[in-house]
DNA sequence: GTCTATATAGCGATAGAC
DNA sequence: GTCTATCGCTATATAGAC
């Protein structure tokens, strides 16, 4: 016979979730800042306040708990930038406002912890760094290409590839400032430079497609 | 009394350095392929045929042999593109050139590798990335800055930021390919495709920087 | 279901023989 | 100058008490 009331020392199953959830955020922030190699189980268990033993019951291996951290920290990095072109309102400050988003986006330290992590990791579990790419990167190139096919559509840009176009523009937001931030050498821009440097990009990418004087 | 001839037996001083070079290539090798962790002194001892013992008296920690593999890889990968503008030619064919180089160099396994290996110690030593940087990427944005001054002086090509643009140009040849590729994410274009890209790149750019009717 | 204590293995770096 | 054998430490993963 079992017995069912014991509130004060009973386990239960309702602190099941919450320790759950303490380990994610541990291994989030631990891996993120520590890398794969450099997090010990040891030390997330003590982050999130529990016993290794209880991390190995919730989680089989590192390997899968480092999985789901990765894919909770794509699902929250995912920003909410728009792709909308509204009538009436120019490519420039659309294409103006992504990049801001962008480049505050791929410039916060989240963000580069995350990419750091990724291009160790994922170099060695392909599985790996194909979630992550298809959780984040793939979605913004193909709002990008919507978003480009409407302003060729609209005669507001001329882009035979536009494939290649929004893989362009995504490549001079973050520009060489952002691999440098990777590999450690240099601060981000900020402040009146970042946003000098989104509005040089956007002249430069619209100059380079806007439609010659007889259309496109 | 010290004993001069014992040529077969004894150890002489020409060995030291036949064993250094295989030292730093095994270093070279299993680094840039492993990792820092991922590649242990016994396991480098091993590749160079050498003692674990020797190793440690040639370089006296792993950071140290670490360093010295990373400032040799840097060295032996520094391309020799080619940044004259000659009187006569077109600074298409000149950039085109330059972007094919350039697009080769950083799709080589062993470019994308010693990026890895940056991002990875890199970013926790801030030593490591600036040499690392100046002996490599800072010098390619040097040399195309001159070029594309005298460019903007000979009139063909109308550029006010010449820093700003070249860190451009080398972002479009790098392009999203070369991100998947450092995160282990497909294949890196090559033949066609690869010739193709450059290209478009070269193209866009100029397209972007073609002086005005009127002048610059 | 959770914790303390431990098994097993691999790492970087070193002591002593030749 | 070079090698074999070893120390000291830390990691992942597990066994038994409550």
């Amino acid at each position: 016979m079992p017995n069912k009331l014991l509130p004060p020392s009973g386990p239960g199953r309702p602190k099941d979730l919450a320790k759950r959830q303490a380990i994610l955020d541990a291994a989030k922030t631990l891996f993120l800042r520590n890398g794969y190699d450099g997090s010990s189980m040891d030390a997330i268990a003590a982050e999130a306040g529990v016993s290794k033993l209880t991390v190995y019951s919730h989680f089989t291996d590192k390997e899968t708990l480092f999985s789901a951290a990765v894919k909770a920290k794509c699902e929250e990095q995912l920003p909410e930038l728009f792709f909308e072109l509204a009538d009436g309102v120019s490519i420039d400050s659309v294409l103006l406002n992504i990049g801001r988003g962008f480049h505050t986006l791929i410039n916060s330290r989240e963000s580069v912890e995350l990419h750091r992590v990724m291009v160790t990791q994922g170099s060695q579990d392909p599985k790996l760094s194909r979630m992550f790419y298809e959780a984040g990167p793939q979605q913004l190139l193909s709002e990008m290409e919507r978003l480009l096919s409407k302003a060729d559509a609209a005669g507001q840009l001329c882009i035979a590839d536009v494939h290649g176009a929004a893989d362009q523009f995504f490549c001079l937001i973050k520009g060489g400032a952002n691999f440098r931030l990777l590999i450690g050498c240099g601060e981000p821009l900020e402040g009146a430079a970042a946003e000098q440097h989104v509005q040089d990009v956007v002249a430069m990418f619209v100059r380079a497609y806007l439609p010659a004087q007889g259309g496109c």
